[in-house]
DNA sequence: AAATAAAAAATGAACGTTCATTCATTTTTG
DNA sequence: CAAAAATGAATGAACGTTCATTTTTTATTT
């Protein structure tokens, strides 16, 4: 494997199992089989690997979810299926999101730009505004709506990766997805 | 003040404003002003007193949250007024809602418990069970509940705090909690 | 094909710094 | 003045990064 993604991919693996706090470079350069002066040769430096891998993981997660997405469908439709990509995403690649999680809340640790954090909510978000339009979706504040999406959709997979729940039993994803519809839908629109 | 108590206090400030991973005895002491080495005389190290402030942080949450709870109002009530104490909550002491995520994503960093993460949930989760036993809250796996309750919480709290929006805008917070509400009652009772 | 040379990639020991923790000494308390 | 509390310099381990050296790849010539 090209010695790049194998540094990246040691990272993921790293920091999820250990957090933040216990990585070093030399750990990194162990698991991906690589000298520790190598990793120099495509990072800057510790921050720089960091931050790389964060940039990868959000482009790959909207990229999941957008591919749901179809001009062709009723935002409701539109909403359970890219809700169920943002799902399968973080459960298919359970690592993703720990990280995710993990550099969200680190204040000032890596990140070149505070904006960043919220990179992840652009798809949720440009549906929900058509949906507004539409009249399908309550007519709340932008920041209820997100919370009501983002947010349960982070507890969801935090309950799930702590077995609290499990998503994979049956019905239990549709439950979820049409539970978080009923919150922001018009109770017409239902 | 208190040493004990001016070191946890120095330990959040520092938290919230570099993050964990810039966190060092040496600022520990300075900021609480206090020699390095009285630090080991409240707490076995680092570590400890890191784990200690967790734990403050979550039974203070969970007292003003629980301040908030009477038998004698219903569901609907109980709720309203929980989740406002909540946001109080974060809203009146900032820190402490960056300290907890952090702490809470950082996966074996410091935790001697795994569950400690869900402690957070425990009052939330009592009023919960009791709606759906008065078919007041939608008949839904506690996970959905939960993530209903508990993830749109987080994230507006996390949008109030990065600027994304203003909860002390006039009627905001009303809209908020109904919304949640919304969210989880059962039509005819909203 | 084989041999050679030049360039590129990779290595890991060494360096300087930072950090958590200890403990002999000093200061405060009762 | 004895006991308790507090100090902060000293210690040794750990870490990010550098760079002289080695290995691999590519290009060129025989």
């Amino acid at each position: 494997m090209n010695k790049k993604d194998a540094i990246l991919k040691s990272v993921l693996k790293l920091v999820t199992r250990d957090g933040f706090y216990h990585l070093n470079m030399k750990k990194i350069a162990e698991e991906a089989d690589v000298a520790a002066g190598t990793i120099y040769l495509y990072f800057k430096g510790k921050e720089d690997v960091i931050n790389a891998l964060y940039k990868l993981i959000v482009t790959d997660f909207n990229q999941s979810v957008l591919k749901a997405y179809s001009e062709d469908k009723s935002v409701k439709e539109n909403f359970h299926s890219m809700l169920h990509n943002a799902v399968e995403f973080y459960l298919n690649e359970k690592d993703n999101f720990s990280f995710i999680e993990q550099y969200t809340y680190a204040p000032f640790l890596f990140k070149e730009n505070q904006d960043e954090n919220f990179m992840l909510l652009l798809p949720i978000y440009k549906m929900m505004k058509q949906g507004k339009k539409e009249h399908v979706i309550k007519n709340l504040p932008d920041a209820v709506l997100l919370s009501l999406i983002h947010g349960p959709l982070n507890t969801i997979i935090k309950l799930h990766l702590a077995h609290k729940t499990d998503l994979h039993k049956k019905g239990a994803k549709q439950k979820f997805y049409n539970a978080c519809w009923e919150a922001i839908a018009i109770e017409s629109k239902i």
